[in-house]
DNA sequence: CGGCATCCGGGAAGATACTG
DNA sequence: CAGTATCTTCCCGGATGCCG
Protein backbone atom coordinates (compact mmCIF):
# COMPACT_ATOMS: atom_id res chain seq x y z
CA UNK A 1 0.00 0.00 0.00
CA UNK A 2 1.19 3.12 -0.92
CA UNK A 3 0.08 5.05 2.54
CA UNK A 4 1.91 2.46 4.28
CA UNK A 5 5.23 2.92 2.64
CA UNK A 6 4.63 6.47 3.34
CA UNK A 7 4.64 6.13 6.46
CA UNK A 8 7.68 4.08 6.83
CA UNK A 9 9.98 5.91 5.10
CA UNK A 10 9.14 8.55 6.84
CA UNK A 11 9.45 6.79 10.39
CA UNK A 12 12.90 5.73 8.73
CA UNK A 13 13.77 9.92 8.24
CA UNK A 14 12.74 10.91 11.82
CA UNK A 15 12.60 7.50 13.32
CA UNK A 16 13.68 6.13 16.37
CA UNK A 17 16.99 8.45 16.67
CA UNK A 18 18.54 9.35 19.51
CA UNK A 19 18.58 13.49 19.23
CA UNK A 20 21.50 14.32 20.54
CA UNK A 21 25.05 15.93 19.26
CA UNK A 22 27.18 13.36 21.28
CA UNK A 23 29.42 11.15 18.92
CA UNK A 24 27.97 7.84 20.69
CA UNK A 25 24.72 8.84 20.19
CA UNK A 26 25.43 9.36 16.74
CA UNK A 27 27.33 5.92 16.56
CA UNK A 28 24.10 4.32 17.95
CA UNK A 29 21.69 5.57 15.87
CA UNK A 30 24.37 4.40 12.68
CA UNK A 31 24.79 1.13 13.90
CA UNK A 32 22.55 0.56 17.71
CA UNK A 33 19.59 -1.33 15.80
CA UNK A 34 19.60 -5.12 16.64
CA UNK A 35 22.11 -7.22 14.78
CA UNK A 36 23.84 -4.34 12.95
CA UNK A 37 27.14 -4.21 14.36
CA UNK A 38 27.29 -8.39 14.24
CA UNK A 39 26.46 -8.02 10.43
CA UNK A 40 29.54 -5.60 10.36
CA UNK A 41 31.64 -8.22 12.38
CA UNK A 42 30.82 -10.72 9.66
CA UNK A 43 32.34 -8.59 7.26
CA UNK A 44 35.12 -7.06 8.54
CA UNK A 45 37.15 -9.88 7.04
CA UNK A 46 36.06 -8.81 3.43
CA UNK A 47 33.25 -9.07 1.40
CA UNK A 48 30.33 -11.82 1.91
CA UNK A 49 26.99 -12.62 0.77
CA UNK A 50 23.73 -12.84 1.66
CA UNK A 51 23.26 -16.25 2.53
CA UNK A 52 26.36 -16.59 3.94
CA UNK A 53 25.65 -13.48 6.67
CA UNK A 54 22.52 -15.42 7.25
CA UNK A 55 23.84 -18.56 7.87
CA UNK A 56 26.50 -16.95 10.43
CA UNK A 57 24.48 -14.93 11.93
CA UNK A 58 21.73 -17.81 13.86
CA UNK A 59 19.15 -16.21 14.54
CA UNK A 60 18.96 -13.10 12.48
CA UNK A 61 16.03 -13.76 9.54
CA UNK A 62 16.35 -13.09 5.93
CA UNK A 63 13.95 -9.34 6.37
CA UNK A 64 15.53 -8.22 9.12
CA UNK A 65 19.18 -8.64 7.31
CA UNK A 66 17.65 -6.77 4.28
CA UNK A 67 16.59 -4.10 6.91
CA UNK A 68 19.86 -3.87 8.44
CA UNK A 69 22.20 -3.54 4.89
CA UNK A 70 20.07 -1.21 3.32
CA UNK A 71 20.43 1.29 6.96
CA UNK A 72 24.31 0.30 6.34
CA UNK A 73 24.31 0.98 2.91
CA UNK A 74 22.52 4.23 3.54
CA UNK A 75 24.91 5.10 6.63
CA UNK A 76 27.88 4.47 4.16
CA UNK A 77 28.75 1.62 6.45
CA UNK A 78 27.76 -0.84 3.54
CA UNK A 79 28.60 -1.03 -0.10
CA UNK A 80 26.59 -4.17 -2.47
CA UNK A 81 28.86 -5.09 -5.32
CA UNK A 82 28.56 -7.11 -7.87
CA UNK A 83 31.28 -9.65 -8.55
CA UNK A 84 32.84 -9.38 -11.85
CA UNK A 85 31.65 -12.24 -14.23
CA UNK A 86 32.46 -15.42 -14.15
CA UNK A 87 31.37 -15.17 -10.39
CA UNK A 88 28.56 -12.37 -11.26
CA UNK A 89 27.63 -12.66 -7.58
CA UNK A 90 26.39 -9.88 -5.42
CA UNK A 91 28.41 -9.51 -2.38
CA UNK A 92 28.39 -6.77 0.69
CA UNK A 93 31.78 -5.33 2.18
CA UNK A 94 32.33 -2.83 4.48
CA UNK A 95 33.27 1.13 2.95
CA UNK A 96 36.70 2.71 4.26
CA UNK A 97 34.86 4.10 7.13
CA UNK A 98 33.40 0.78 7.38
CA UNK A 99 36.70 -1.08 8.16
CA UNK A 100 37.91 1.42 10.83
CA UNK A 101 34.93 0.50 13.18
CA UNK A 102 37.11 -2.43 14.15
CA UNK A 103 38.28 -0.66 17.04
CA UNK A 104 35.04 -0.42 18.58
CA UNK A 105 35.05 -4.39 18.58
CA UNK A 106 38.25 -4.50 20.53
CA UNK A 107 37.16 -2.35 23.16
CA UNK A 108 34.21 -3.66 23.35
CA UNK A 109 35.08 -7.16 23.14
CA UNK A 110 37.66 -6.66 25.64
CA UNK A 111 35.36 -5.34 28.41
CA UNK A 112 32.82 -7.70 28.09
CA UNK A 113 34.66 -10.54 27.94
CA UNK A 114 35.03 -9.25 31.63
CA UNK A 115 31.30 -9.70 32.69
CA UNK A 116 31.06 -12.65 34.92
CA UNK A 117 27.95 -13.44 32.35
CA UNK A 118 30.29 -14.26 29.70
CA UNK A 119 29.48 -17.84 28.55
CA UNK A 120 32.29 -18.88 26.55
CA UNK A 121 30.70 -22.11 25.53
CA UNK A 122 28.01 -20.30 23.11
CA UNK A 123 28.78 -21.12 19.44
CA UNK A 124 31.26 -18.88 17.79
CA UNK A 125 31.63 -18.00 14.27
CA UNK A 126 34.97 -18.25 12.30
CA UNK A 127 35.33 -14.39 11.96
CA UNK A 128 34.68 -13.77 15.39
CA UNK A 129 37.04 -17.04 16.31
CA UNK A 130 39.84 -14.41 14.41
CA UNK A 131 38.91 -11.70 15.79
CA UNK A 132 39.11 -12.34 19.25
CA UNK A 133 42.63 -13.55 18.46
CA UNK A 134 43.42 -9.92 17.00
CA UNK A 135 41.37 -8.89 20.38
CA UNK A 136 43.59 -10.75 22.60
CA UNK A 137 46.72 -11.01 21.37
CA UNK A 138 49.50 -10.59 24.26
CA UNK A 139 52.91 -9.28 22.71
CA UNK A 140 54.62 -9.60 26.07
CA UNK A 141 53.83 -13.04 25.81
CA UNK A 142 54.76 -13.62 22.52
CA UNK A 143 58.38 -12.02 23.19
CA UNK A 144 59.04 -11.04 19.81
CA UNK A 145 58.32 -14.21 17.77
CA UNK A 146 57.70 -13.66 14.13
CA UNK A 147 55.04 -16.27 12.78
CA UNK A 148 52.58 -17.47 10.32
CA UNK A 149 49.86 -19.70 11.83
CA UNK A 150 47.10 -20.66 9.63
CA UNK A 151 43.19 -21.91 10.30
CA UNK A 152 40.88 -23.51 7.80
CA UNK A 153 37.16 -23.82 9.31
CA UNK A 154 34.85 -25.47 6.59
CA UNK A 155 35.42 -23.39 3.26
CA UNK A 156 37.61 -20.30 4.76
CA UNK A 157 40.92 -20.08 5.46
CA UNK A 158 42.76 -17.29 7.24
CA UNK A 159 46.06 -16.37 7.98
CA UNK A 160 47.97 -14.47 11.76
CA UNK A 161 50.63 -13.44 11.29
CA UNK A 162 52.81 -12.68 14.22
CA UNK A 163 55.51 -9.64 13.75
CA UNK A 164 56.62 -6.67 15.24
CA UNK A 165 55.02 -7.41 18.59
CA UNK A 166 51.65 -7.23 16.60
CA UNK A 167 48.58 -10.01 15.29
CA UNK A 168 47.32 -9.21 11.94
CA UNK A 169 45.37 -11.36 10.47
CA UNK A 170 43.37 -11.75 6.75
CA UNK A 171 41.42 -14.20 5.16
CA UNK A 172 43.40 -15.65 2.42
CA UNK A 173 44.59 -18.95 0.98
CA UNK A 174 47.05 -20.77 3.20
CA UNK A 175 50.86 -20.35 2.18
CA UNK A 176 53.94 -20.40 3.99
CA UNK A 177 52.28 -20.90 6.88
CA UNK A 178 54.80 -22.54 10.46
CA UNK A 179 51.53 -23.97 12.04
CA UNK A 180 48.46 -24.79 10.29
CA UNK A 181 45.07 -25.75 12.29
CA UNK A 182 42.03 -27.34 10.62
CA UNK A 183 38.27 -27.54 12.05
CA UNK A 184 35.83 -25.87 13.82
CA UNK A 185 35.91 -22.60 14.83
CA UNK A 186 35.06 -23.23 18.28
CA UNK A 187 37.85 -25.59 18.79
CA UNK A 188 40.14 -22.50 18.96
CA UNK A 189 39.07 -20.24 21.55
CA UNK A 190 38.30 -23.62 23.41
CA UNK A 191 42.08 -24.63 23.01
CA UNK A 192 43.70 -20.71 23.17
CA UNK A 193 41.07 -19.22 25.93
CA UNK A 194 40.24 -22.66 28.19
CA UNK A 195 43.78 -23.38 28.55
CA UNK A 196 42.89 -27.18 27.26
CA UNK A 197 45.49 -29.49 26.47
CA UNK A 198 45.58 -29.37 22.29
CA UNK A 199 45.71 -33.31 22.19
CA UNK A 200 42.35 -33.48 23.79
CA UNK A 201 40.80 -31.03 21.71
CA UNK A 202 42.82 -33.42 18.78
CA UNK A 203 41.26 -36.68 20.51
CA UNK A 204 37.69 -35.07 20.27
CA UNK A 205 38.49 -34.72 16.77
CA UNK A 206 37.58 -31.16 16.57
CA UNK A 207 40.61 -29.95 15.44
CA UNK A 208 43.47 -30.93 13.34
CA UNK A 209 47.19 -29.38 13.56
CA UNK A 210 49.82 -29.67 10.54
CA UNK A 211 53.01 -28.28 10.70
CA UNK A 212 55.50 -27.22 13.57
CA UNK A 213 53.80 -28.72 16.77
CA UNK A 214 56.10 -26.81 19.00
CA UNK A 215 54.58 -23.74 17.67
CA UNK A 216 51.27 -24.97 17.94
CA UNK A 217 51.88 -25.98 21.50
CA UNK A 218 53.25 -22.74 22.27
CA UNK A 219 50.31 -20.90 20.40
CA UNK A 220 48.31 -21.41 24.05
CA UNK A 221 50.29 -19.09 25.41
CA UNK A 222 50.18 -15.73 23.42
CA UNK A 223 46.66 -15.12 24.94
CA UNK A 224 45.97 -13.69 28.12
CA UNK A 225 41.80 -14.37 29.30
CA UNK A 226 41.17 -10.99 31.49
CA UNK A 227 40.28 -11.08 35.11
CA UNK A 228 36.57 -11.48 35.76
CA UNK A 229 35.13 -8.19 37.28
CA UNK B 1 -1.44 -11.34 36.17
CA UNK B 2 0.61 -13.88 37.16
CA UNK B 3 0.72 -15.45 33.76
CA UNK B 4 2.45 -12.38 32.28
CA UNK B 5 4.55 -11.88 35.06
CA UNK B 6 6.22 -14.97 34.68
CA UNK B 7 6.11 -14.66 30.84
CA UNK B 8 7.91 -11.46 30.91
CA UNK B 9 10.23 -12.38 33.80
CA UNK B 10 11.14 -16.15 31.53
CA UNK B 11 11.57 -13.83 28.19
CA UNK B 12 14.02 -11.14 30.15
CA UNK B 13 16.08 -14.58 31.43
CA UNK B 14 15.76 -16.20 27.79
CA UNK B 15 15.19 -13.08 26.02
CA UNK B 16 16.13 -11.40 23.15
CA UNK B 17 20.11 -12.36 23.16
CA UNK B 18 22.61 -12.90 20.57
CA UNK B 19 23.81 -16.79 21.30
CA UNK B 20 27.29 -16.12 20.69
CA UNK B 21 30.87 -16.40 22.58
CA UNK B 22 31.90 -13.68 20.75
CA UNK B 23 32.93 -10.93 23.38
CA UNK B 24 31.53 -7.95 21.03
CA UNK B 25 28.20 -9.90 20.99
CA UNK B 26 28.04 -10.49 24.75
CA UNK B 27 28.68 -7.24 25.04
CA UNK B 28 25.53 -6.14 22.90
CA UNK B 29 23.70 -8.45 24.93
CA UNK B 30 24.83 -5.99 28.36
CA UNK B 31 24.03 -2.98 26.99
CA UNK B 32 22.62 -3.11 23.64
CA UNK B 33 19.08 -2.34 24.33
CA UNK B 34 18.18 0.98 23.22
CA UNK B 35 19.01 3.70 26.15
CA UNK B 36 21.07 1.71 27.86
CA UNK B 37 24.63 3.43 26.84
CA UNK B 38 23.60 6.41 26.97
CA UNK B 39 21.96 6.08 30.54
CA UNK B 40 25.89 4.62 31.17
CA UNK B 41 27.31 7.76 29.76
CA UNK B 42 25.63 9.68 32.26
CA UNK B 43 26.65 7.95 35.01
CA UNK B 44 30.47 8.64 34.00
CA UNK B 45 31.07 11.66 35.90
CA UNK B 46 29.64 10.09 39.10
CA UNK B 47 26.79 9.20 40.39
CA UNK B 48 23.21 10.96 39.55
CA UNK B 49 19.84 10.63 40.73
CA UNK B 50 16.94 9.50 38.84
CA UNK B 51 15.36 12.53 38.09
CA UNK B 52 18.36 13.42 36.36
CA UNK B 53 19.18 11.27 34.15
CA UNK B 54 15.35 11.40 32.94
CA UNK B 55 16.13 14.88 32.84
CA UNK B 56 19.59 14.78 30.46
CA UNK B 57 18.08 12.10 28.35
CA UNK B 58 15.83 13.93 26.31
CA UNK B 59 13.04 11.59 24.99
CA UNK B 60 13.80 8.93 27.59
CA UNK B 61 10.90 8.12 29.45
CA UNK B 62 10.34 7.12 33.44
CA UNK B 63 9.51 3.36 32.87
CA UNK B 64 12.55 2.62 30.01
CA UNK B 65 14.93 4.30 32.57
CA UNK B 66 13.36 1.87 35.24
CA UNK B 67 14.05 -1.10 33.09
CA UNK B 68 17.38 0.09 31.96
CA UNK B 69 18.99 0.70 35.13
CA UNK B 70 17.22 -2.71 36.36
CA UNK B 71 18.87 -4.33 33.82
CA UNK B 72 22.33 -2.87 34.12
CA UNK B 73 22.29 -3.11 37.82
CA UNK B 74 21.60 -7.11 37.29
CA UNK B 75 24.51 -7.00 34.73
CA UNK B 76 26.76 -5.25 37.82
CA UNK B 77 27.59 -2.30 35.73
CA UNK B 78 25.48 -0.25 37.93
CA UNK B 79 24.55 -0.50 41.30
CA UNK B 80 21.97 1.12 43.36
CA UNK B 81 23.33 3.60 46.44
CA UNK B 82 21.42 5.57 48.91
CA UNK B 83 23.50 8.45 50.21
CA UNK B 84 24.01 8.62 53.67
CA UNK B 85 22.34 11.18 55.83
CA UNK B 86 21.62 14.33 55.93
CA UNK B 87 20.75 13.79 51.97
CA UNK B 88 19.46 10.45 52.32
CA UNK B 89 18.70 10.34 48.82
CA UNK B 90 18.78 7.48 46.55
CA UNK B 91 21.87 7.52 43.89
CA UNK B 92 22.66 5.60 40.79
CA UNK B 93 26.47 4.66 40.12
CA UNK B 94 28.23 2.79 38.10
CA UNK B 95 30.43 -0.24 39.13
CA UNK B 96 34.50 -0.05 39.34
CA UNK B 97 33.75 -2.30 36.09
CA UNK B 98 31.07 0.30 34.89
CA UNK B 99 33.73 2.63 34.52
CA UNK B 100 35.97 1.01 32.77
CA UNK B 101 33.43 1.25 29.77
CA UNK B 102 34.93 4.22 29.24
CA UNK B 103 37.08 3.14 26.11
CA UNK B 104 33.98 2.23 24.24
CA UNK B 105 32.96 5.72 24.21
CA UNK B 106 35.63 7.11 22.96
CA UNK B 107 36.17 4.38 20.41
CA UNK B 108 32.82 4.94 19.49
CA UNK B 109 32.57 8.13 19.57
CA UNK B 110 35.74 8.99 17.70
CA UNK B 111 34.45 6.49 15.01
CA UNK B 112 30.79 7.89 14.59
CA UNK B 113 32.03 11.83 14.21
CA UNK B 114 33.57 10.72 11.02
CA UNK B 115 30.16 10.23 9.53
CA UNK B 116 29.03 12.08 7.10
CA UNK B 117 25.66 12.51 9.14
CA UNK B 118 26.67 13.63 12.19
CA UNK B 119 25.03 16.83 13.14
CA UNK B 120 26.76 18.63 15.96
CA UNK B 121 24.25 21.00 16.24
CA UNK B 122 21.88 18.45 18.33
CA UNK B 123 21.38 19.25 21.76
CA UNK B 124 23.97 17.83 24.47
CA UNK B 125 24.72 16.79 27.68
CA UNK B 126 26.61 18.47 30.06
CA UNK B 127 28.78 15.02 30.62
CA UNK B 128 28.94 14.41 26.36
CA UNK B 129 30.44 18.07 26.37
CA UNK B 130 33.12 16.63 28.87
CA UNK B 131 33.36 13.30 27.75
CA UNK B 132 34.20 14.51 24.03
CA UNK B 133 37.35 16.88 24.97
CA UNK B 134 38.54 13.84 26.66
CA UNK B 135 38.11 11.84 23.32
CA UNK B 136 39.10 14.75 20.65
CA UNK B 137 41.86 15.96 22.74
CA UNK B 138 45.30 15.93 21.10
CA UNK B 139 48.49 16.07 22.82
CA UNK B 140 50.50 17.31 19.92
CA UNK B 141 48.64 20.46 19.85
CA UNK B 142 48.51 21.44 23.09
CA UNK B 143 52.48 21.12 23.11
CA UNK B 144 53.03 19.98 26.57
CA UNK B 145 51.09 22.73 28.68
CA UNK B 146 50.27 22.07 32.31
CA UNK B 147 46.81 23.63 33.12
CA UNK B 148 43.77 23.13 34.84
CA UNK B 149 40.18 24.14 33.17
CA UNK B 150 37.04 24.66 34.98
CA UNK B 151 33.55 24.19 33.18
CA UNK B 152 29.93 25.37 35.35
CA UNK B 153 27.08 24.66 33.29
CA UNK B 154 24.05 25.40 35.23
CA UNK B 155 24.09 23.11 38.81
CA UNK B 156 27.17 21.47 38.09
CA UNK B 157 30.78 21.82 37.52
CA UNK B 158 33.68 19.92 36.10
CA UNK B 159 37.38 20.28 36.04
CA UNK B 160 39.75 19.32 32.94
CA UNK B 161 43.47 18.67 33.79
CA UNK B 162 46.17 18.79 31.14
CA UNK B 163 49.26 17.32 32.40
CA UNK B 164 51.73 15.32 30.94
CA UNK B 165 50.03 15.03 27.21
CA UNK B 166 47.26 13.70 28.75
CA UNK B 167 43.68 15.06 29.50
CA UNK B 168 41.49 13.55 32.54
CA UNK B 169 38.74 15.21 33.70
CA UNK B 170 36.08 15.40 36.91
CA UNK B 171 33.21 16.30 38.01
CA UNK B 172 33.97 18.22 40.75
CA UNK B 173 33.76 21.83 42.60
CA UNK B 174 36.42 24.70 40.87
CA UNK B 175 39.53 25.08 42.81
CA UNK B 176 42.64 26.42 41.14
CA UNK B 177 41.88 26.92 37.68
CA UNK B 178 43.84 28.96 35.49
CA UNK B 179 40.38 29.75 33.35
CA UNK B 180 36.62 28.98 34.23
CA UNK B 181 34.32 28.57 31.34
CA UNK B 182 30.70 29.00 32.61
CA UNK B 183 27.59 29.20 30.40
CA UNK B 184 25.27 26.37 28.65
CA UNK B 185 26.73 22.91 27.56
CA UNK B 186 26.50 23.46 23.83
CA UNK B 187 28.62 26.29 23.43
CA UNK B 188 31.93 25.31 24.60
CA UNK B 189 31.75 21.70 21.87
CA UNK B 190 30.60 25.08 19.35
CA UNK B 191 33.69 27.29 20.64
CA UNK B 192 36.17 23.66 20.68
CA UNK B 193 34.87 22.07 17.43
CA UNK B 194 32.85 24.89 15.18
CA UNK B 195 36.22 27.09 15.90
CA UNK B 196 34.45 30.18 15.90
CA UNK B 197 35.93 33.29 17.96
CA UNK B 198 35.47 33.06 21.47
CA UNK B 199 34.15 36.61 21.71
CA UNK B 200 31.41 35.75 19.26
CA UNK B 201 29.69 33.25 21.80
CA UNK B 202 30.26 35.32 24.59
CA UNK B 203 28.49 37.86 22.71
CA UNK B 204 25.49 35.86 22.41
CA UNK B 205 25.63 35.72 26.12
CA UNK B 206 25.99 31.65 26.07
CA UNK B 207 29.47 31.66 27.54
CA UNK B 208 31.29 33.35 30.32
CA UNK B 209 35.51 33.46 30.55
CA UNK B 210 37.11 34.58 34.07
CA UNK B 211 40.81 33.72 34.89
CA UNK B 212 43.42 33.62 32.09
CA UNK B 213 41.80 35.09 28.77
CA UNK B 214 45.02 33.94 26.84
CA UNK B 215 44.60 30.24 27.52
CA UNK B 216 41.02 30.37 26.88
CA UNK B 217 41.86 31.74 23.39
CA UNK B 218 44.27 28.70 22.99
CA UNK B 219 41.88 26.05 24.20
CA UNK B 220 40.12 25.20 21.46
CA UNK B 221 43.30 24.77 19.55
CA UNK B 222 43.64 21.65 21.33
CA UNK B 223 41.00 20.29 20.00
CA UNK B 224 41.25 18.28 15.98
CA UNK B 225 38.00 17.02 14.75
CA UNK B 226 38.84 14.33 12.48
CA UNK B 227 37.79 14.63 8.46
CA UNK B 228 34.49 12.99 7.71
CA UNK B 229 35.19 9.59 5.44
C1' DC C 1 8.94 15.02 43.89
C1' DG C 2 11.20 10.43 43.26
C1' DG C 3 10.57 5.80 42.04
C1' DC C 4 7.87 2.45 40.12
C1' DA C 5 3.71 -0.24 38.33
C1' DT C 6 0.13 -0.30 34.73
C1' DC C 7 -2.27 0.36 30.35
C1' DC C 8 -2.17 1.47 25.49
C1' DG C 9 -0.77 2.59 20.53
C1' DG C 10 2.72 2.10 17.14
C1' DG C 11 6.49 0.06 15.28
C1' DA C 12 10.48 -3.04 15.14
C1' DA C 13 11.96 -7.85 15.48
C1' DG C 14 11.25 -12.75 14.53
C1' DA C 15 9.31 -16.84 12.11
C1' DT C 16 7.36 -18.70 8.07
C1' DA C 17 6.00 -18.97 3.50
C1' DC C 18 6.48 -17.49 -0.97
C1' DT C 19 8.62 -15.53 -5.51
C1' DG C 20 12.13 -14.63 -9.29
C1' DC D 1 20.36 -18.14 -3.75
C1' DA D 2 18.53 -13.63 -2.75
C1' DG D 3 15.48 -11.60 -1.22
C1' DT D 4 9.89 -10.19 -0.47
C1' DA D 5 5.26 -10.62 1.85
C1' DT D 6 2.73 -11.52 5.78
C1' DC D 7 1.64 -12.38 10.36
C1' DT D 8 2.62 -12.55 15.31
C1' DT D 9 5.09 -11.17 19.25
C1' DC D 10 7.34 -8.05 21.89
C1' DC D 11 9.74 -3.67 22.84
C1' DC D 12 9.59 1.25 23.02
C1' DG D 13 7.51 5.54 24.22
C1' DG D 14 3.78 8.31 26.34
C1' DA D 15 0.26 8.94 29.83
C1' DT D 16 -1.64 8.01 34.12
C1' DG D 17 -1.74 6.87 38.84
C1' DC D 18 -0.02 4.94 43.36
C1' DC D 19 2.92 5.38 47.28
C1' DG D 20 6.59 7.11 50.34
Amino acid sequence: MKLDKITSESAKATGRRYHDACGAAHGLDLVGERWALLVMRELMFGPRRFGDLKSDLCGLSANVLTQRLEGLEEAGIVRKRKLPPPASVQVYELTHWGYEAQPVFEVLGRWAARSPKHDPSLPISAVSTMMSLRTMFDAEAAGGLTARIGFVFDDRSFVATIADDELTSERIEISDCDVVFSGEPSAVPEYVYGKRPLADIEAEGRLTVTGDRALAERFQTFFGLPEKA
